[in-house]
DNA sequence: ATGGTGGCACCGCCA
């Protein structure tokens, strides 16, 4: 079973390429980020025409995710429980699998902006309501995977140019710590589960030629429960998405889950 | 060198 996330950065502009890439990658769940439409504009046939099941909670201009899956989902929710907020940024549906159903979450973590900002203290606060809700989610759902835009590069390994980005937003210490904070969770990072290539990140900055320069960042994370954990036998980051005309700024990373 | 690019919606905001 494979799972994967992707901030599209527009679902309307990207379609024509998360179409090709489901083509090519024909995942169970694909979590998307950033779909910048409305619920109104989502292009549920797309993805029925191909054999794909959908839900998404959508926005306006900003924000907005979606879990694409093989099978339907059930008892989808949206957003976190408590946390009053306008912003589309969390769905969560339950998938299933053969070791019985799987939690798939879609989320969008704050950006931050700047440190000190105040989107900087929501996107703390934001982490905070994450971590309380998963602790229940975690209680109900014991095979549980939450993909996403973290908006956080958890090492220096993480980061293209530590020395340059110290203390910056999605690199800064309560933002790692707020990520580790989740990992405690009992969550793992799948990505680090495995030997990975030096200097694999997950989005390049538009500006600057970056991605050409490998001037990136690794902020995109699959995480899984420690139910799933054991059966995780790979995850990937998939660039090839990134070379492509008009590319989304983040690529797709991909876990695969083995039940034997 | 305090820039640059991209998407959206309306020319600034957000990333």
């Amino acid at each position: 079973m494979k799972l994967a996330t992707w901030n599209i950065n527009s679902l309307r502009v990207r379609l024509p390429q998360v179409l090709d890439w489901l083509a090519q990658n024909p995942v169970d769940a694909l979590c998307l980020q950033e779909l910048k439409l409305a619920d109104e504009h989502f292009p549920l046939e797309a993805f029925t025409d191909i054999g794909y099941h959908a839900v998404w909670a959508g926005q306006k201009t900003y924000n907005g995710v979606a879990v694409i899956s093989r099978e339907p989902g059930c008892d989808t929710t949206r957003n976190l429980p408590g946390f009053d907020d306008p912003q589309q940024r969390v769905i969560a549906t339950t998938l299933p699998s053969p070791a019985g159903p799987l939690r798939v979450i879609s989320a969008y973590c704050p950006n931050g902006q700047a440190v000190g900002s105040d989107k900087y203290e929501y996107k703390l606060r934001w982490f905070a309501a994450l971590h309380e809700w998963l602790k229940n989610e975690l209680v109900a759902h014991p095979r549980l995977a939450i993909l996403g835009d973290y908006n956080v590069a958890p090492a220096d390994e993480d980061v293209h140019d530590p020395a340059k980005w110290e203390g910056d937003v999605l690199v800064s210490e309560p933002e790692r710590q707020a990520f580790r904070d989740l990992l405690d969770l009992g969550l793992s990072d799948a990505f680090r589960l495995f030997p990975q290539p030096e200097k694999s990140f997950s989005w390049w900055d538009y500006r600057r030629f970056a991605f050409r320069r490998n001037a990136g960042l690794r902020i995109d994370h699959i995480l899984l429960s420690e139910a799933l954990r054991p059966l995780c036998t790979a995850c990937e980051i998939d660039k090839a998405p990134r070379a492509w005309e008009q590319p989304s700024d983040h690529t797709p990373v991909v876990a695969t889950l083995t039940f034997s």
